[in-house]
DNA sequence: TATAACGTGTAGTATAAGCTATAATTGTTG
DNA sequence: CAACAATTATAGCTTATACTACACGTTATA
């Protein structure tokens, strides 16, 4: 494959996670206010997010389309078996990464805004790096 | 600062790499075309980035507006005093995502794909402890 | 030099993600 | 139980990023 069709492929990739992206947050923040507070409203999403509200009944509508979540009108957010399953590994890979930025000594603030960002973008290859390097004996 | 609002602003920080994210890239690629063909055509760039030619006229049109690039009609692409710095800055960056990903173990391909996304979500904190990384002795 | 090939621009469309303002519903409380 | 506060929904707007189809310039070559 020449050099510039890989390249395209990459940016592909990541073009492809960006759509995926949003998604990724909404269900795992969904899930953690589910299992803290017992339900998931709009509103709260909204603020834990820093968007507007209107942005988040959109979002989930897209999320319901998709098969992620269930909603009925002026009721809380549920989720689907499948956004049940896509919340609990990008929880697990959330946490993998928190931890490894942690590992390499980036403090604990820096360590959770990177990993918002970093998560996304993750192979499983580079994933299990990190868990390796994880559980590798202390460094520096 | 209450966990609610602390992520809240994680969140919005990683809204914001993703508005400055398309420019990183575009000036980067620019830089790259630039320096090893001697222009940088939009039909090149399309195609380094996997997205159709009018995609790109459209983003060149915003990087312009932004002082990123300049361009006169059916002519190449230049970048101006302030795109050629972040695309030396960026490319540095891309360069140490892509090193140390090498470091812990990930394949060349798969390290260039990951970083391609990584590297926009990466703070100088984290980018110093990468560095710090591959300057260690090899691993494992 | 005429024309074909290539590159660039424009028009028009779609979707996602955000916003404010306003309306409707629900739930709490006096 | 009526009124009010909180929550949710909708309408209407904006910008960014993508696409296809078509028009226009430039460049190369026959
Ligand atoms: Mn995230
Ligand atoms: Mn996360
Ligand atoms: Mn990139
Ligand atoms: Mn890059």
């Amino acid at each position: 494959m020449p050099d510039a069709d890989r390249q395209a492929a990459n940016f592909q990739r990541v073009r492809e996670a960006h759509q995926t992206e949003l998604a990724e947050d909404y269900v795992e923040l969904i899930a953690d206010l589910i299992d803290s507070t017992g339900e998931a409203r709009a509103t709260d999403v909204a603020r834990r997010l820093g968007v507007a509200h209107p942005t988040v009944v959109k979002a989930i509508g897209r999320l319901q389309r998709d098969g992620l979540v269930e909603s009925l009108p002026y009721r809380s957010i549920f989720l689907t078996e499948t956004g049940r399953a896509m919340a609990e590994r990008c929880k697990r890979r959330h946490e993998i990464v928190v931890g490894f930025l942690r590992k390499i000594g980036v403090d604990e603030e820096t360590a959770e805004r990177d990993a918002e960002g970093i998560e996304h973008h993750v192979s499983e290859m580079t994933l299990a790096a990190f868990e390796r390097l994880i559980r590798s004996k202390p460094l520096g």
